[in-house]
RNA sequence: GGCGGCGUAGCCAAGUGGCUAAGGCGCGGGCCUGCAAAGCCCUGAUCCCCGGUUCGAAUCCGGGCGCCGCCUCCA
């Protein structure tokens, strides 16, 4: 039994898991900002604290999971003031923004379900919580941390010392700008915005009446007053997609940390990197699969993505193509039906024959969760001879609390995919069968070809033939 | 300009100083099946290039080449 170790952004290496509490971890995940629908990136993103949720379950701690919902906010760009992603989205569809947040918070979570994902003790909006907002936002103007420019109220990185600290930056290096206009007024390239003042123009629908003027909240400032209100000023994990680690949580810790005069407000920084689009930018004009009902209409199982993040060190960037999707779907296929025809076995198992793997399996997850080499352990005792069916089954149903790929779910729920009808196939088909029972080879294979050609796929069965449609491999 | 990651068999991907370099998918071969599907068995790499350290390197160091990400309220 080795120790759980975890690598941490901060201290920028792996070490021992450790708890503020023990027996229990807070965990804080930055979740979906919904006005559009969530891409396969942002579900790697899920998967990760869900990884690490079930894995601490199994060890036995009592897990607080928070993931945010981010529904006000986001500036497209500085120069387009007013202009917002939530508020752009709501425009567009003629919807306010709490109907574009509330539907594609409905969809997210459908997508979270559909991956398998534990739901989170606590799911909290950021319009839910602007008094929140407002309070860290005096308390870091009552320690002088804050300054006022003409768009907003800003904090200044300069008087935090440890600013540069979890990303490891190098202020002086940095060049302002090279990507986005500067801000007038800001005393260092760094600070950024606790509340932003609503400009008298152009009437936002989200806005709200603040100590500072009507405004809105600086993005940061939900996931420091969120993360407060729910784990406590300090808590044990938090992750997010790399892209998040430079700005948004350097942000979140001078907000959290100087709001509260807490060190260190987070134990363990968890990013997970990003999927490799190969350079080709995910557009629903190229069709790129790029969502998991884009994988559900290829006739994808949507655990193959989750079986494809399995496969993949979490911060590891990991190719995204869809030969590799349809390589996991397939693997998840098989694991699925070797789980499930065990299931059908009857007694008990053997604990000490079992030992040794489920050893191994846990050694792969406490060592930053490797979850491929725990799954090359779940492919061992899947296709083992030496082991009795009893303790595969065993086995893998103890994998799978953590996998969470249904491998022992009821066959008959799932099973095959309904076998399909239609007049003038089941017509070929049937003279497919009389050709048969004569034993008219010629003649059934013809038919085959004419079906296959319809991208028909005969499938003879014990209780005769039957055809489905070939899933296309279009785009 | 600053920061970070990667380059291992056709594809995805573990391994980061020393057993025969995990595992999955595909390809090929075989078994089974009239054929096919499913299933089962077998089968493949000396680790981007060059130089160095070492008894010994995919694994450490230096130099190349190539790819990707962050520095934007992008996962």
């Amino acid at each position: 039994m080795k120790e759980i170790e975890f690598y941490d952004t901060r201290s920028r290496k792996q070490r021992p898991f450790t708890t503020l509490k023990p027996g229990h971890v807070g965990m804080y995940t930055c979740g979906p900002t919904v006005y559009a629908p969530q891409h396969v990136g942002n579900i790697r993103s899920r998967l990760l604290p869900d990884l690490i949720k079930r894995f601490l379950q199994s060890e036995g701690y009592e897990v607080t999971h928070v993931i945010n919902i981010t529904d006000v906010g986001h500036l497209v760009a500085d120069a387009d003031v007013g202009d917002d992603k939530m508020e752009v989205a709501a425009r567009k569809a003629g919807l306010s923004a709490e109907e574009i947040a509330e539907k594609y918070t409905q969809m997210w979570r459908d997508d979270c379900a559909a991956v398998n994902c534990i739901s989170p003790e606590e799911n909290p909006k950021a319009t839910d919580h602007i008094p929140e907002q407002i309070e860290l936002g005096k308390r870091l103007e009552e320690r002088g941390y804050l300054y006022t420019i003409a768009d907003g109220v800003y904090f200044d990185t300069s008087l935090f010392p440890r600013y540069a600290e979890l990303a490891g930056l190098d202020l002086e290096g940095q060049q302002e700008g090279a990507r986005i206009g500067v801000t007038e007024g800001k005393k260092n390239p760094s600070d950024f915005a606790v509340w932003k003042f609503a400009d008298p123009d152009m009437k936002r629908l989200q806005e709200w009446d603040s100590p500072w003027g009507r405004g809105f909240p600086g993005w940061h400032l939900e996931c420091s007053a969120m993360s407060v209100r729910y784990l406590g000023e300090r808590f044990d994990i938090h992750t997010a997609g790399i892209d998040l680690a430079t700005v948004h949580h350097s942000n979140e810790v001078a907000q959290t940390e100087c709001g509260f005069e807490v060190h260190p407000s987070v134990e363990f920084w968890m990013h997970n990197e990003f999927l490799d689009m190969g350079g080709e930018k995910m557009s629903k004009s190229k069709g790129n699969v790029k969502t998991l009902s884009n994988l559900s209409e290829r006739g994808f199982d949507p655990l193959a993505f989750r079986y494809f993040f399995l496969q993949a060190h979490y911060r590891q960037q990991q190719a995204y193509t869809y030969e590799a999707i349809e390589a996991a779907a397939r693997g998840l296929r098989r694991l699925q039906k070797i789980g499930r025809a065990l299931e059908l076995v009857e007694g008990d198992g053997n604990p000490g024959a079992q030992a040794p793997l489920k050893e191994r399996f846990r050694d792969a997850l406490a060592d930053d969760l490797n979850a491929p080499r725990a799954m090359a352990v779940v492919w061992e005792v899947a296709r083992s001879d030496d082991l009795a069916d009893v303790d595969r089954r065993d086995l893998l149903r103890c994998f799978d609390l953590i996998l969470g790929l249904r491998l022992g779910e009821d066959a008959a729920a799932e099973s095959e995919p309904a076998w399909e009808q239609d007049p003038e196939i089941d017509g070929l088909l049937a003279e497919r069968e009389r050709a048969r029972e004569v034993k008219d080879w010629a003649t059934a294979d013809r038919i085959r070809d004419e079906l296959t050609a319809l991208e028909v796929e005969i499938i003879d069965t014990p209780e005769g033939a039957r055809w489905r449609r070939i899933a296309g491999h279009s785009g």
